[in-house]
DNA sequence: TTAAGTTAGAACGGAAGCGAAATGATAATT
DNA sequence: AATTATCATTTCGCTTCCGTTCTAACTTAA
């Protein structure tokens, strides 16, 4: 059961996942940039360049320059919101919705293996 | 139940857990280097750059270049192979091993919160 | 309509990353 | 002894990232 998750299964679990997508020569995103990516996909939107540097306690332009590299990875999209325009709304992408589930995809069977 | 973990709650469990090294001002590691350093931790030793690099199919100046970054971090530590002056020995360090201790204590407790 | 506030991004100098190719040290082979 | 092979690192030109500070665009309030 993932609920008796032991560390270093924990740690094992990390490390398959993370040398799977490596070897996979997915993109080599910081952690930041990771948790940006799945803040965008997992918590309900809209998104806002502002509302993420509070969420993850760094400053805008770390938000900015990490979706200037994932918007030039195709992972997440940027527009204007016309209702206020000096917000830009973040929003994902069809290749970022594959990349998530494929590295979901990849931690189930991982947390299988593990815990096996 | 682990075959019942879901790829929502995988991304989940990755997302909390990323969110909350991000928000302690744990080092913004990439994931090559997240990789890198949970192998040296958890495959048994001897470590080497070109074992390193073969592991994760990258080019060896890119283990050299992450062991540089971890080092400064005092995550890592490197000596020479006296029974063949070639080669690096990559070793574990204190640092190194209290860091992935706290690690795997926070994926511990986000996997029961995600499972709850 | 002018002033104050808010938002995202740009500019700066510096640090660190990349792949490809070359280098220096050491070991193995002939 | 000379050559070849191996290993880690350095170098090259370039890209991306950092924190800090500043700016442009826009909205709100007086």
């Amino acid at each position: 059961m993932l609920d008796e998750l032991r560390p270093a299964q924990a740690l094992k679990l990390w490390q398959t996942t993370s040398l799977i997508q490596v070897k996979d020569n997915a993109p080599d995103l910081t952690l930041r940039q990771m948790t940006i990516l799945l803040s965008i996909y997992l918590e309900p939107p809209p998104h806002t360049v502002r509302g993420l540097a509070a969420k993850l306690n760094v400053t805008k332009p770390v938000i900015t320059r990490a979706l200037d590299t994932m918007g030039r990875l195709k992972l997440v999209d940027r527009k204007r919101d016309e209702s206020d325009r000096r917000n830009v709304i973040i929003q994902r992408t069809v290749e970022g919705a594959l990349y998530l589930e494929k590295m979901a995809d990849i931690i189930v069977e991982q947390a299988k293996a593990v815990t096996k």
